[in-house]
DNA sequence: GACCCTAGCTAAACCGGTTTATCTCCGGCT
DNA sequence: AGCCGGAGATAAACCGGTTTAGCTAGGGTC
């Protein structure tokens, strides 16, 4: 089966090949009539044009990229990038070119080649670094981006950000309002901007609080809880930051004869359905409706508008059985 | 700044872009020392041969699809198709074109714009139904494709896929030898491929084995459980498609007061933080390999060899607390 | 020395679009 | 009648590669 391309439609309708370009593109320079003759031609040969000859003269690939850096295996354990990707997906009208790549290195290179190879119109970057050297790459490539999750304003990019500081602020002063005191974090990978946004928020509003890092993984959590628990002055409330890591708290507490939330309240950072089954008290954010804005703010930029920070509502609490009031001291 | 292309290198290492096209790809028609020189030309100014050229003049779009036929929302929970996609990635040198929509004719629309716009070579089909008009469409197109997970063979498509009829008949098998002998099953959609095969698996082997169909949602697994546990010959052990199901299972089971184990044994279809969190025993498969696999036969496939069937290891059933001996009638 | 073959290269066509320069009518104005 | 302007169309250039036809120089053969 061959496909019909424009000069197929020109020799049928009888005119010339700009002319047939002219009239599927909506412009002036040809009669209604002549147009209308076009388009029922095409329409009747089922004209699809061709990305690749478009792209190759418009410059527009129409398909848009995400690099996931990530151990491959532990990919499908992230319910919240797969619900990014759908929420994306409502909201674009391109195609999303995704790879899943395992060093920052690599994802460098991959978004060097994109822009190189004609791929791709714009990116999201996720997991922005404290300082990340691909804000830099990008308004050196001239490469469209947008910034998904870093909260605050980078460089010359666009960014979609939720207010990470006033969560955890809002989370601190839930549980200082059942009474907790020692209030411990469980935090992720340090060199993200969002844990370290998180850990200041933590600090100012827990006066002692104590925060010890973590990787996302369960292994990590159960680590990191036991150490906490195992303290002279074990917390009476330790906030996670994803859910895998909160559920490994969980089992950990309850193996330890640690009473959830009698003697222990946990809270963690993105509701799943883990959370959910796992009765905890999570914080909870439209991660579809998010993605969809990002979506939206960089289809922005790839035509052209100058780029803004959108910024997303706050994420809000949902309180289930594993927080309550503090236990008597 | 400006990417350099196939002329610029010409210009600069003093030879034709016909020259420069052959050198760059290894063919023979120039000699190795204008190959030297071109390739260093082409180092230096960090060439990248555009995707969008190389693909017009007939070659190839170096880019695979995948459609997946969702409720946008519902796809975060689903870790499976995210650990597949990790693992095709894995085993694959180009980029893949991921794309979530609504509805079938949704997708058999997508797949034919991505052909007819030449943007992929060849695309990945999963969740086959039992008689799927994709199978059709990808021949009468040409369109190189490989079937992920419908289990034997599909015209003249590539297929790579799990026994599952052994695979059910080894979980009913492992059950009726803990003593159950009412086992009831909560199947998955009917249309599909699979779930007709482990539904003809489980009634030749479960002996007057009752199905309930569900759709792989939480709520649709409490109902089928709720509807099983009330029948005046409740099952003592029940099967579930999915591990989402499965859990949701469980809880109804706890909820009306049904030991798990001790009155009714649980097994899952697919292993995930889920199952290993509820202590659910379940059917693991390596989906990421599974993942890998497929990219491999959809690489071969394109790259013109005659389409095959690959057949996957036989999953493994992971016996953790949710399943035992069968309670004494 | 005439002839042929081949290695090595160039020029040009081609892929399927978009865009620009050009050309032809035709109507209106003075 | 002569001139101008604009609408409607076409031919051709262009995007960045690949591929084919054709040209040239040099070596081998008889």
């Amino acid at each position: 089966m061959k496909r019909p391309t424009i000069k197929d439609i020109a020799a049928e309708a009888g005119v010339s090949k700009g002319a047939v370009s002219l009239a599927l593109n909506g412009r002036s320079g040809v009669s209604e009539s002549t147009r209308a003759r076009v388009l029922a031609v095409a329409s009747s040969l089922g004209y699809r044009p061709s990305v690749t000859a478009r792209a190759l003269s418009s410059a527009s690939a129409d398909a848009v990229g995400l690099v996931l850096v990530r151990p491959p295996r532990a990919l499908g354990d992230e319910a919240f990038f797969f619900q990014l990707i759908a929420g994306m997906q409502s909201a674009m009208s391109s195609a999303l070119l995704l790879q899943v790549v395992a060093s920052r290195s690599d994802e460098i290179a991959l978004y060097r080649r994109w822009w190189a190879e004609h791929r791709v119109d714009g990116v999201f970057l996720v997991d922005l670094l404290v300082s990340d050297p691909r804000v830099e790459l990008m308004s050196s490539l001239g490469l469209p981006a947008v910034v998904v999750g870093g909260s605050g304003h980078h460089g010359s990019l666009a960014s979609v950000w939720a207010d990470d500081y006033a969560a955890m602020t809002s989370v601190v002063e839930y549980l200082k309002s059942l009474g907790h005191r020692r209030i411990a974090r469980v935090a992720g990978l340090p060199s993200l901007l969002h844990t370290v946004r998180r850990d200041q928020a933590f600090l100012a509003s827990a006066g002692d609080g104590v925060i010890v890092a973590g990787d996302y993984t369960a292994e990590s959590g159960a680590v990191a809880t036991r150490t906490l628990l195992g303290s002279d002055r074990p917390p009476t409330a330790i906030v996670y930051d994803n859910d895998v890591m909160a559920v490994a708290g969980a089992e950990v507490a309850a193996a330890a004869g640690v009473g959830v939330p009698a003697q222990l309240s946990i809270v963690a950072w993105d509701d799943s359905v883990l959370c959910q089954h796992g009765r905890l008290t999570a914080l909870s954010r439209d991660t579809f409706a998010f993605g969809a804005r990002a979506a939206r703010a960089l289809q922005a930029v790839v035509e052209g508008a100058s780029p803004t920070d959108v910024e997303d509502v706050l994420p809000e609490l949902v309180v289930r059985r594993s927080s309550g009031v503090a236990p008597a001291p």
